[in-house]
RNA sequence: GCCCCCAUGGUGUAACGGCUAGUCACGCGAGCCUUUCGAGCUCGAGGUGGGGGUUCGAUUCCCCCUGGGGGUACCA
């Protein structure tokens, strides 16, 4: 409806890897076309004028009963509407949902123009499709009603129909339809929440289709081949956020290191850096998005992160004490690598004689500032000593309380 | 209101009318591993909405009910 919205649609479509060969057409661009067939279906009969509101349709159905469409009679002027033949029935052929029956006198004769002569979406989509060369049609459920107007409006124009495919629509958690109040409810949102296009994809293919294998995590190609109309489900499948959280992290972890930093500076806008790959490695487990990313490993860059309750849960007395001695084990390791820091710290826990966590959590809170973190031997290795001992300094120079 | 569609564990799904409905996945529970953990491994609980038919036999076919969804515009 507007250029925005159209660009919008575009964007998500690309992100998603779903590209075309040609189009979109836009509806408005074709109204002439629209008004040449509209006065060939006028002139053969096929359609008419009609100044009838839809309160005079109500009233109509008031009147003859609910087992009667609406019928209007030819005027000079109004909205067209499309004759409807009062006997018979349109079938909707569907290769996902089978044969679906509509009686002609449950139904109203459509209006498909304003009374301007400017089309309506249940005229225009079929004439559009039509001079497109449309061979099948694919779309939500929502318009298998409407199906039968366009049916009826290239019977009248002698066409063919296309091959129709509805697909089931989705719900959110609640069996709602989805909205923006489930939170992600749009491929946009998904590219903001950190999901991968290829784990969206695998995702998206697996609601509301599923082959005999029962396979899980397909990747794009084999879903291309192995994806079939004649498979879809007729029910509509519950948007599981968690569960595509989970299928990204298949996906994240299954990244190159390489590729994955390429990914995260995109989506943080940020460049690819030594430092970016460096923490990307680290945190690359421990992550389901890349919007994971930053609250994981950000204390990489940003310092040590604020978290009052860890402080006062692991840098109490015994915690610094810790922490000091484990200061005075990592001065002397070398190489400073994970290896000889892991070795240097499990000596510091066994001199102790206390549980790894009592030694490791203070170190952890001291250089991160919580105690959520990657790997704690590979954060200090990424942080380099210097800057490992001089967060420890700092955590040590503050008094607890 | 009227028309149309749908119904397998909490969720997504598999099962020519035929063994005890699955060596499926998420989630959940327990355990293991373990420095935290959203990672990994093992085990476990949990289902054919209800009622009638048809049939030797029904998740599968038919009808009714219930529940859910969609449509019904001089919207798309």
């Amino acid at each position: 409806s507007t250029p925005e919205n159209v660009e919008q649609i575009l964007d998500s479509l690309l992100w998603l890897g779903l590209d075309w060969d040609e189009g979109p057409i836009s509806q408005v661009a074709r109204s002439d076309r629209h008004r040449e067939v509209l006065e060939r279906l006028l002139a053969d009969g096929h359609a008419y004028r009609s100044t009838a509101t839809a309160g005079d349709v109500r009233a109509f159905k008031e009147r003859h009963g609910s087992d009667r469409g609406f019928r209007g009679a030819p005027e000079a002027d109004g909205a067209v509407r499309l004759r409807v033949p009062d006997e018979g029935a349109t079938v909707v052929h569907d290769v996902v949902r089978g044969d679906t029956t509509f009686q002609h006198f449950h139904m109203d004769d459509p209006v498909i123009a304003r009374g301007d002569g400017s089309a309506l979406y249940n005229f225009a989509v079929a004439v559009d499709d039509l001079d497109a060369g449309i061979t099948h049609v694919v779309r939500g459920e929502d318009h298998v009603s409407n199906t039968p107007k366009q049916l009826l409006v290239l019977e009248a124009l002698g066409a063919q129909a296309p091959v129709y495919a509805h697909l089931p629509l989705l719900h959110g958690p609640d069996g709602k339809k989805l909205s923006k109040r489930h939170g992600a409810a749009s491929v946009q949102d998904l590219r903001d929440g950190g999901y991968l296009p290829e784990a969206v994809r695998n995702y998206l293919a697996l609601l509301g289709w599923g082959d005999e294998d029962d396979e899980t995590i397909i990747p794009t190609d084999e879903l291309a081949r192995r994806f079939r109309l004649e498979r879809v489900s007729r029910n509509p499948a519950r948007f599981d956020e968690r569960k595509l959280r989970w299928m990204n992290g298949r996906y994240l972890r299954a990244l190159d290191v390489d590729e994955l930093t390429r990914r995260l500076a995109a989506y943080l806008g940020r460049p690819v850096s030594d430092e970016l790959r460096a923490a990307a490695a680290i945190a690359q487990d421990k992550i389901q998005t890349l919007q994971d990313f930053w609250p994981l490993a950000g204390f990489l860059f940003d310092g040590p992160a604020d978290d009052a309750a860890a402080r006062r849960r692991w840098l109490h007395d015994g915690g610094r004490e810790a922490l000091a001695e484990a200061r005075g084990a990592l001065v002397d390791v070398e190489p400073f690598d994970v290896e000889h820091i892991e070795g240097a710290l499990r000596g510091v826990v066994e001199a102790r004689e206390v549980k790894p966590g009592d030694v490791f959590q203070p170190v952890r809170v001291a250089v991160a500032g919580t105690t959520v973190s990657p790997g704690l031997f590979e954060t200090l290795a990424v942080l380099g000593r210097d800057e490992a001992l001089r967060r420890i300094d700092a955590a040590l120079a503050v008094r607890p309380g």
